[in-house]
RNA sequence: GGUCGGGUGGCCGAGUGGCUAGGCAGAGGUCUGCAAAACCUUGUACAGCGGUUCGAAUCCGCUUCCGACCUCCA
């Protein structure tokens, strides 16, 4: 009944219904990070947002593989000095301690932020001779040649004779050839200035390097992605996703690679990740507009002015859509923490909630209503904000049967169980948020203030204001709220 | 310069040819010993100028401002 779910194809340009290759199974490949320094929110975003649309393909019954790539090599910079290597100079470490130290860090993060590992993290070092092979299948194929060992891949005969590159991106590649630049690494070498390295000589001082039929060398940065997806997915599969800024030249390269040695345009829907603001402009590691997540979490940094949790940060990510921007600014983080704060309460609260009606509450309609429209919003190419905003329709309508503003049987027992359930299921299997239970929540703190509560409560019916108003300020100063209600009293950590 | 995407109420942020997005902040009220929390009510926004239309913030054109990519970046 409900409509089919549609995914924006960054390749068409439109929503399109989403249907699989294999019936029942999903292909994803996510370009994953380059591990050669800490993991920075920007990043963040992109896989938390694609950790959501894995988590919402496994909810609509999929059997999804989920592969998102290391990349410890290849990546050069402008000085073509390798990324990894660079990484190892400067701390004086070996490539694969720099990779291994920075794909751990990535790790950490990953799971601060409740990311779901994916069913496989390939990395480039790992897979040379597949990235060999796939260098030869172009050759073979007449899409590219070589040059002092090293081997570029022929974009102006692949345009050529396929019409297809530039397609992604909208480029065309006459413009490609007054727009670069003339000064990159070997430029000379190549043909065309828009044609791209797909292996490398190495010079005697690069650290890593592989033996391959051409030269000494290694892998240009875009093949990985492309032997990888090619591995693991075959060659053609369901939705590749990514950073809107790999969008041209990485994946537009990708797609030449595939095709120049298979054949075929290796994923059907092409998604792409917005990027994260800061006030207002693009969150890049290279211009220094940028929090790190600890900064973020700690609020060690001029740009907040205090620290906020990692599911606040999540929440307030998801509540922009994937493929607008998000601009993070510290009265927008305060906004989503209270907002967040509110829905954990609520969602809380209903788990307390009894009905004396086993059907046929007031606000069953309205309440089955909304839970259809949040799984309506995330079929419409993930829209996890206007989901969300929905889940806070619900908010008002716990808290008032919580509060004994509206009859407890207006939700009836049934539709009380589908709600528990559902909102379970959006919000923490779908959205993966979790609640922020700290240890104290169970510890002995829990015991205390019970106690103190009681206490404050025996001061009030003493008419004591003086002691039950300490014992609520001082509280308060100590960041716990207390809240007198009808049912008593409650309180929480502010 | 080229390509693309945007400008929505104080802030963030959805959406749409006619029907309340939502969150935060603000205002009024209920509740309360007083508060807080919660609940109720409330603002009637869509860059500017034209055009299409019975009707546009939503479609088209122009103007303007902003951003991204074109060079390593999710």
């Amino acid at each position: 009944m409900d409509a089919p779910l549609q995914i924006y194809n960054s390749l068409t340009r439109q929503k399109e219904v989403f249907t699989p290759l294999h019936a029942g199974h999903v292909g994803m490949y996510v370009c994953g990070p380059t591990v050669y320094n800490d993991v920075h929110l920007g990043n963040c975003r992109t896989f938390i947002s694609f950790d959501v649309i894995y988590r919402y393909l496994t909810y609509l019954g999929y059997k999804v593989r989920y592969i998102r790539n290391i990349t410890d090599v290849g990546h050069l910079l402008d000085d073509g000095e390798d990324r990894m290597s660079k990484g190892a100079r400067l701390d004086n470490l070996e490539p694969m301690e720099v990779a291994q130290k920075y794909t751990n860090n990535f790790h950490d993060m990953m799971r601060t932020f409740n990311v779901l590992p994916p069913s496989i993290e390939p990395r480039a070092t790992g897979h040379i001779p597949e990235q060999i092979e796939m260098v030869q299948q172009i050759l073979d194929n007449g899409y590219a040649y070589i040059k002092n060992g090293s081997v570029y891949f022929d974009t102006v005969k692949f345009a050529e004779e396929t019409k297809e590159y530039g397609k992604l991106s909208g480029r065309v590649i006459e413009e490609l050839i007054a727009e670069s630049r003339d000064n990159l690494k070997n430029q000379d070498e190549k043909n065309h200035p828009s044609d791209f390295a797909i292996w490398m000589k190495a010079s005697d001082e690069h650290i890593m390097k592989w033996n391959s039929p051409w030269s000494v060398g290694f892998p240009g940065w875009h093949l990985e992605c492309s032997a990888m997806s090619t591995k693991y997915l075959g060659k053609q599969f369901d939705i590749h996703g990514g950073g809107n800024d790999l969008k041209f030249p990485h994946h537009e390269n990708e797609i030449a690679q595939n095709m120049g040695s298979c054949g075929c345009q290796p994923a059907k829907y092409w998604m792409h990740t917005n990027m994260l603001l800061m006030n207002g402009k693009k969150m890049s590691k290279s211009d220094g507009n940028t929090i790190s997540p600890s900064e973020l979490f700690t609020g060690d940094s001029p740009h907040v002015s205090k620290g906020y949790s990692p599911m606040v940060v999540r929440f307030f990510m998801l509540q922009s859509h994937y493929r607008s921007t998000n601009d993070l600014t510290d009265e927008a983080l305060q906004a989503a923490e209270k907002g967040f704060k509110r829905l954990t309460e609520a969602f809380e609260a209903l788990h307390k909630l009894h009905s004396p009606v086993t059907e046929g509450g007031a606000e069953d309609e309205n309440i089955s209503k909304i839970i259809h429209g949040v799984f309506e919003d995330m079929n419409d190419d993930f829209n996890t904000p206007k989901a969300i905003a929905r889940l806070f329709e619900l908010v008002p309508v716990i808290n008032s049967v919580k509060d004994g503003k509206i009859p407890p049987e207006s939700i009836s027992q049934k539709m009380l169980e589908e709600l528990k359930n559902a909102f379970h299921v959006i919000f923490f299997d779908i959205l993966g948020l979790k609640t922020e239970e700290s240890d104290a929540d169970k510890g002995y703190v829990k015991g205390l203030m019970e106690l103190i509560i009681r206490l404050r409560q025996q001061a009030r019916a003493n008419k004591d204001w003086a002691t039950s108003d300490t014992i609520r300020d001082s509280l308060n100063a100590l960041n716990i709220q207390i809240k007198d209600g009808k049912e008593g009293t409650e309180w929480s950590f502010k």
